[in-house]
DNA sequence: TAGTGGTCTAGACCACAGT
DNA sequence: CTGTGGTCTAGACCACTAC
């Protein structure tokens, strides 16, 4: 009933008929994807609110002179990305969710990084070893066949919060030791052109040992955070292999699941 | 140099050749998706190893009499979850990992059930209470609003291994006590048509509390593990607040990250 | 230069939801 | 019934990689 007499067409109103969006056909970066970016922004902003219809796909790829299937496309990464819900003979509406922004997976990129507020690293170890069963069977390598092993104390506000033990194939890259100070080390992988994919993790908690207390300026005895990582590259090859301890007093994972049918 | 005299095109030998793939037009199974399973199922054992090529996507959509953008629909999909690398250049090659399992978010669906055998759950506790501040935020509910609490005690091998405390709106699902103790919640709300999507986690450890040391027959101070998850279904709309305390001696969370560039 | 995946088009028919 | 998304086709041109 809440129709305008428009003609043409039976147009149901949409949030979406006030945008515009600006598409760039002379820009590298692929008109599906602009749409997607745009439609994302929107939904960021508020300007499409949960549970607002976006209205059919038909008429959006006309509006925008797009082929339907790219404007799928567009629409279908978002639905990947969670923030969009398609439903058959209804429509595509915005997800009712508070859970905006943090869809991302972190703790994959830098675990401190970006949440703590000035977080400092001070390498403790960084040198080529020969690996050990352990290492060589997470990297896939043979035994005995040279690794970087890097220990690293990671503190916010002074205080540790972590300590870092990570092995990485020799060949794969140039480890500066001052550089890993100032950077997580997937960035500096990054930077080094090795795109992450994909990694098995392990999360588990303990009693802290002696030692590792007086590394955390814990209590004998604390509960910690553990964690146990195998890193993989796009073509599926380890490139890192990692044994972490957290402080469970001042560190906590935080990440989110989406569920793929 | 390893070709076949093969005449109409230059064809690079592939492990796909010796394959044959059965596409039923009259399944209601979706054509990309027959293909996906079915190239799955090579990769899986071991038809195609890592490392194999593809063979390109038009000679494929052309032996499988099939659109090109069907194909790369399948292989799409097999993209995604991390079981092939396409190269742009090069081709599309299956991935050089050994985990090629458990690629599945498991852990969302019952943390348990799947991994240790004979597993039990005991309910504790499966009533209706008003919701406190904390689990109306969760659930985003009114405070007050009615809610189900659920209290139970996971055990493998007759010895604890979780306490689980979850929220559920009240209006969302029966929740029988007795089906409860022989199949997972989370079973149990698909099977209800709830259908998860996402899932917010923080996961944690802290050391025991004397009553929780009793509970889960740990010492006390011994470490937990303990977790906390909102679960939202395909709107977005909260369905779940779990709390979940984990004996560390007896349990770890085991995932996959998939990062998506 | 040749071959690959990446993108895009302009249609088509179907299955499902709500009327 | 109508309108929606779900699937599928048969092409096209481009960008990148390797030779």
């Amino acid at each position: 009933m809440a129709r305008t007499g428009d003609s043409t067409r039976t147009a149901t109103v949409s949030a979406l008929d006030a945008l515009d969006f600006a598409l760039d056909r002379g820009s590298p970066v692929p008109l599906y994807y602009q749409l997607a970016q745009q439609l994302e922004e929107a939904i960021e902003h508020g300007v499409l609110a949960p549970g607002n219809l976006l209205g059919n796909e038909i008429d959006l790829s006309v509006r925008l002179g797009l082929s339907r299937p790219t404007v799928r496309q567009a629409i279908q990464s978002l639905v990947d990305k969670g923030l969009l819900v398609r439903r058959r003979g209804v429509g595509t509406q915005v997800v009712h969710s508070q859970v905006k922004r943090p869809l991302e997976l972190s703790s994959l990129y830098d675990d401190l990084e970006s949440a703590g507020q000035g977080p400092t690293t001070r390498v403790l170890r960084n040198e080529r070893i020969p690996a050990s069963a352990e290492v060589a069977a997470a990297l896939g390598i043979a035994e005995g066949a040279e690794v970087v092993v890097l220990e690293r104390l990671r503190c916010t506000h002074g205080q540790p919060v972590a300590f870092l033990c990570n092995y990485l194939p020799a060949a794969l890259l140039e480890l500066d030791t001052e550089r890993l100070e100032t950077t997580g080390l997937y960035r500096m992988m990054r930077t080094a052109g090795i795109t992450l994919h994909s990694a098995r993790q392990t999360v588990g908690a303990r009693s802290a040992t002696a030692e590792e207390a007086v590394r955390l300026d814990e209590k004998e005895g604390a509960a910690l955070l553990t964690m146990r990582r195998t890193a993989y590259d796009d073509t599926g090859r380890p490139v890192e292999y990692g044994s972490h301890v957290y402080r469970a007093s001042r560190y906590a994972f935080d990440f989110q699941l989406l569920v793929r049918p």
